[in-house]
DNA sequence: GTCTATACGTAGATAGAC
DNA sequence: GTCTATCTACGTATAGAC
């Protein structure tokens, strides 16, 4: 064969994957692992059920690889707000505005995060991967944190116990804005219901 | 037959549905509805399939009744802390309190509260329910929140953002309290790894 | 009241056609 | 590369025995 057709194959390959995984975050997200059917993801996708068998040999990889695209994607967010060498409160400011505005624009990411972690059918690849990662977040939060109580720009107290509270409240924010996504055709005629600015968040922290 | 026999019977018969609820409401949280086994369920309670089918005619009914209880108890839990006439504040800070102690104690409650919210293939009956009664808890803590910022204890702003955000925290820190809970093995000899003190959330809200 | 055995439906995964 | 048809396993719910 020509290097033009296996090139273009290729490419055709790599679309069909993304798209497969782009479907499976949300349908995942929606319903669960257990929950999800291959042929939701298939109709979803506009694809048949085979298809889906052809890219991942199973549905547990189809979901550990739902969620290593999740964490990696958290992470550099969570890298690029590490600019040069700005204060501590300033990034801290920088991560909160970020993650916020990723939550409105795709709450389903950091929800089937916390499913890999909290539900025991999950596949236990994933959840591991998640541990480990979700761990260097919070470490990175925590220097973060120090380094703002030294400044004197962030309170006093614990800083495991701060960066857990922030994070947990941004891990409610996640799951607020997603079940507002499903209740919103009942809601007032123009309630937007956004979420809560960053500095309300940032009350948590700030000294 | 005699009414002792009846009465009795009655007795084993509250019994055994509240074992099996007990029991249900644990291992829903931990799996998740969908991943959820009847036969699960009866082998943790160590009862047969049979008997759970004997006592609620499907797996739905089963999670509608486990979602009520919680539901109730959330509620109560919510009503006892409105004392005589204390200040919004006092309120505030005993509400938190209870609320804490409550994750501590008891993740799963709020865990598959969450999960009825969230989750697609949960049953109608139980979303319908848990989201009608989460607006009235909701209710309740923003007026508590506007009596707190007429009288100038809590911040300035909006009371509904500032509730939301509250409760998200809750959320959160039950999902933090419960994952927690499932790493303890690996964990670091004597770290409790317990949840923030009351005072570091009521953060979110004080003046 | 409780258990064991069975029937039925459904979903993941495979095989083969186009 | 993609689809349709099929096999197989498992879980809910039922029926009947003790």
């Amino acid at each position: 064969m020509s290097p033009r057709t296996s090139v273009s194959n290729q490419k055709i390959r790599d679309e069909r994957r993304d798209q497969i995984l782009h479907t499976a975050l949300k349908v995942f997200a929606y319903k669960g692992f257990k929950a999800t059917k291959i042929s939701d993801i298939a109709t979803q996708a506009g694809i048949s059920q085979g298809l889906i068998h052809h890219y991942f040999a199973s549905k547990d990889e189809v979901f550990t690889a739902v969620i290593e695209r999740a964490m990696s994607g958290a992470l550099a967010a969570f890298d690029e707000s590490a600019g040069p060498d700005p204060d501590p409160w300033a990034r801290l400011a920088q991560i909160t505005e970020r993650m916020l505005q990723g939550l409105v624009i795709h709450p389903e990411y950091m929800l089937v995060l916390t499913q890999s972690l909290v539900s025991e059918d999950t596949p236990p690849d994933a959840g591991k991967f998640v541990a480990t990662l979700g761990q260097q977040v919070n470490s990175k939060l925590t220097e973060l944190i120090k380094a703002g109580q030294a400044a004197g720009q962030v309170v006093p107290g614990n800083p495991d116990e701060l960066a857990m509270t922030f994070m947990a409240t941004v891990q409610g924010l996640a799951i607020t804005q997603f079940t507002q996504g499903l209740f919103t055709m009942s809601s007032s005629p123009a309630s937007p219901n956004f979420l809560p600015s960053p500095g309300m968040v940032l009350r948590l922290l700030k000294a």
